[in-house]
DNA sequence: CCTTGACCTTCCAGTTGCTGGAAACTTTAT
DNA sequence: ATAAAGTTTCCAGCAACTGGAAGGTCAAGG
């Protein structure tokens, strides 16, 4: 199948499987006698998996490190695992810093009492109290 | 004073500075007669200003918004208001997009029962159950 | 046969908010 | 006098794409 069958299949833009080719994320793809590039399941596969791991917010790092461990059948995956920990505690962290924003932008939002700049609130907590 | 005593004042890179700078967030900088960057005390506060907003996560587009706004004393404060609320609703949506991905992946981080590649729950889940 | 439109290719540039480093200058300290 | 620290500019790179230009290819319709 062509480039832009694999993008409908995987839900991916054709233009973003290139780029996943160019990082060497995806291997090399076969081409025909035209130059284009030909997928097959396989494919759909693999782009599906890199999805939902970018879904995830996964970075495209971590997701080569475990699609080459799935090389190796026999291997642990303790490197896997690794991985969805810390990401898993990355997003922790990052919702935590996410619902700290949200008290003082909460806070901010409803101190804008009046309606000149001069008399802000927000403006003023801002520059320093 | 000079860039990097400002840097200290306002716990902000020199580097960024000049980025700042650069993109028109920051005014140019007087210059003394070697070509070093002079800045003075309300330089401090503007930078505070703009650390808090970096902070909370705010765009340096909509800083500069908000620079703009604080010149006319008179003017309503609307725009000020709204990126609050506007970041706000954006903080809003990014924390419970990230207390799914926390579920997804807490999920995710306990399949993972056997060390083996080719038993892993993880990469079974991931690569479509 | 020709053209139109949809695909495909590569390459270059831009996004956001910096950060690192090189090369050249000045200033400060010893 | 010399070395270290601070400053300048400019160029490059990070992540993960995305947009667009210029050009080749292919199938359908007139």
């Amino acid at each position: 199948m062509k480039i832009n069958q694999l993008a409908k299949q995987a839900d991916v833009p054709a233009k973003t499987i290139r780029y996943y080719e160019e990082i060497g994320l995806l291997k090399p793809a076969e081409r025909a006698d035209n130059g284009y590039r030909i997928y097959r399941e396989a494919d759909v596969h693999t782009l599906l998996f890199i999805r939902r791991c970018r879904d995830l917010q996964i970075s495209l790092e971590d997701i080569k490190t475990m699609i080459a461990a799935q090389v190796d059948d026999s291997a642990p995956c303790t490197n896997v695992d690794n991985i969805i920990k810390q990401q898993l505690e990355r997003v922790r962290v990052a919702r935590d810093e996410l619902n700290k924003l949200e008290q003082s932008l909460t806070m901010l939002a409803n101190s804008c009492k009046r309606n000149k700049v001069s008399e802000c609130g927000i403006l003023h907590k801002l520059t320093g109290e």
